[in-house]
RNA sequence: GGUCCCAUCGUCUAGCCCGGUCUAGGACGUGGCCCUCUCAAGGCUAAAACACGGGUUCGAAUCCCGUUGGGACCGCCA
């Protein structure tokens, strides 16, 4: 049974990078029957708070990552890994450091300046004893010679000498545990199969396999993922625009197409560019992982976010619009709206709108009650000339009973062909009349999702401004 | 500074493992054309890349070495 887990921190929200490594690691699982772990790693106390636990989760249900088991805290296991702290150093494998963080970050800054490696000199590691006991932080004693290997499902076996390793802190002066410690504590008690992380994890990685060895556990497959960076291939970061997951749902994105968006990120299954969920579980593999870290592109996603508009039931757009339409102003809070109208009115708009957000904005000339006009479109096409064009419209509409697309077509191709003019000639006024603007769905379906009644309002008004009377 | 990772169009990538089929394919974006009542969508099309230098080989984007460039890590953060 494939076992994967996704542990974020909660020193913030869930971001496009973390999203992107709770996809691959529900991915994984998906796709070999396994099960997919939360695990929320706030051993920090001083930068975990319970507001972004909560906003990781909604990240997380928001994409529809599922996971199977937890979420599971680390403050909650404090006890076991104190037992196991303890009995590393009952073993002799780890030891009380008594070197305070000032001093530390003295030595480090110093061995920095000669051009030296800023690892742990040891100075606590050889006290045997004499050395405060039961007092001061807690070090892993780290093999000082040889080599490490971690075999990456991703990049293959990568080799680090031992040498360079020094003896991390696995608990803090306060008792409190830290995160190479307890990833491994977790991983194993939780009977992690395959550790899939990000990239910036793989100098830990051979701490950690010492951390397993000397726990005498067994140690799990890893798979390394690929950073995410921004436009100036820097890691990405907050100025590089909205980082947070939950910014893009405010910015009117299907998760779906973010989900679709991040897995192309390091991921590919030949020229396939959109993917249903199930097309994800069954083609995903870390074959087709690449090594390299991708710059993120909103423009990508932005284009993905409009295929998974057009393909969208109008039906479910529905609800997704209705939030932006009450921020934008364009319904009240819980104002009654008829949803079946709505829906074809939406379905004239899906292959216009890019993000739920145009999507509601483009639908406030059906909704409102009465139109804004743009200055250049009403000088531009509502005038003397249009005006005849306009009277006929309104008669030719008056007259008909079906007030469908179909009919109205032929109301128009009729005036058309009598004056020998362009539809534009006519369409372009009448266009302006309704929406306001000179851009809209085709001029018969807009009339017709409007309705007679609204349709003959707007041609009057229309009628009226160009007769000066507004 | 040390260690580790990476390197195909501006960007995401296919191809690389198993050298010849690569005058390097697709997608986003950009330009043009078509469709057309406007705007989109859609279709067609153009420009656009194997970082560099050495090998190995009849032949290298593909294998090897080096250089350069980029990234990550080196915390009583995760």
């Amino acid at each position: 049974m494939i076992r994967v887990r996704f542990a974020p921190s909660p020193t913030g929200h869930l971001h496009i990078g973390g999203a992107r490594t709770a996809l691959f690691n529900y991915l994984y699982a998906r796709h070999n029957n396994g099960k997919f772990i939360l695990r929320i790693e706030d051993t920090d106390r001083t930068r975990s708070t319970e507001e972004y636990i909560e906003a990781i989760i909604k990240g997380m249900k928001w994409l529809k990552l599922e996971w199977d088991e937890g979420p599971f805290r680390q403050t909650d296991r404090f006890d076991v890994y104190r037992s196991y702290v303890d009995k590393l150093l009952k073993e002799g494998k780890a030891y009380y450091c008594c070197c305070t963080p000032e001093e530390l970050e003295q030595r480090r800054k110093e061995a920095l300046a000669q051009g030296k490696s800023p690892k742990y000199d040891g100075r606590c590691r050889n006290l045997q004893g004499q050395g405060a006991k039961g007092q001061g932080a807690v070090r892993f004693k780290m093999p000082q010679e040889g080599q490490t290997v971690v075999d990456d499902l991703i990049r293959g076996k990568v080799v680090f000498e031992n040498d360079q390793l020094d003896d991390l802190i696995i608990m803090r002066s306060d008792g409190t545990p830290t995160y190479n410690f307890t990833v491994v504590v977790d991983d194993v008690d939780m009977k992690i199969t395959h550790v899939i992380r990000g990239d910036d994890h793989l100098n830990n990685t051979p701490k950690q396999i010492h951390i397993y060895k000397a726990l005498g556990y067994e140690i799990p497959l890893f798979a390394h993922l690929p950073m995410i960076l921004g436009s100036d291939k820097t890691r990405l970061s907050k100025r590089h625009g909205a980082t947070s997951v939950m910014a893009y749902q405010e910015m009117g994105y299907l998760p779906d197409a973010l989900v679709n968006y991040l897995v192309r990120l390091g991921w590919s299954c030949g020229d396939q560019e959109v993917f249903t969920r199930e097309e994800l579980i069954k083609h995903f593999s870390f074959e087709n992982v690449g090594k390299s870290s991708g710059v993120f592109n909103p423009e990508k996603l932005l284009w993905l976010n409009s295929q998974y508009i057009i393909k969208s039931n109008p039906d479910e757009l529905v609800g997704l619009v209705i939030p932006f339409l009450e921020s934008a102003g364009i319904i009240r809070k819980g104002q009654d709206i008829d949803r079946k109208w709505l829906s074809k009115a939406i379905k004239t708009l899906q292959e216009r709108a890019k993000t739920l957000v145009e999507l509601a904005n483009s639908l406030r000339y059906y909704i409102a009650e009465d139109v804004q006009y743009d200055e250049k479109a009403k000088t531009k096409f509502l005038n003397e000339k249009s005006m005849p064009y306009l009277k006929e419209v309104k008669e030719g509409i008056e007259s008909i009973s079906d007030f469908s697309a179909l009919e109205l077509e032929k109301v128009f191709k009729s005036i058309v062909e009598k004056h020998g003019i362009k539809l534009g000639a006519l369409a372009q006024p009448v266009r302006v009349a309704m929406t306001g603007g000179t851009e809209s769905p085709g001029i018969f379906e807009v009339l017709e999702v409007l309705g007679k009644e609204k349709t003959l309002r707007r041609l009057d008004k229309a009628l009226k401004i160009i007769k000066g009377e507004n």
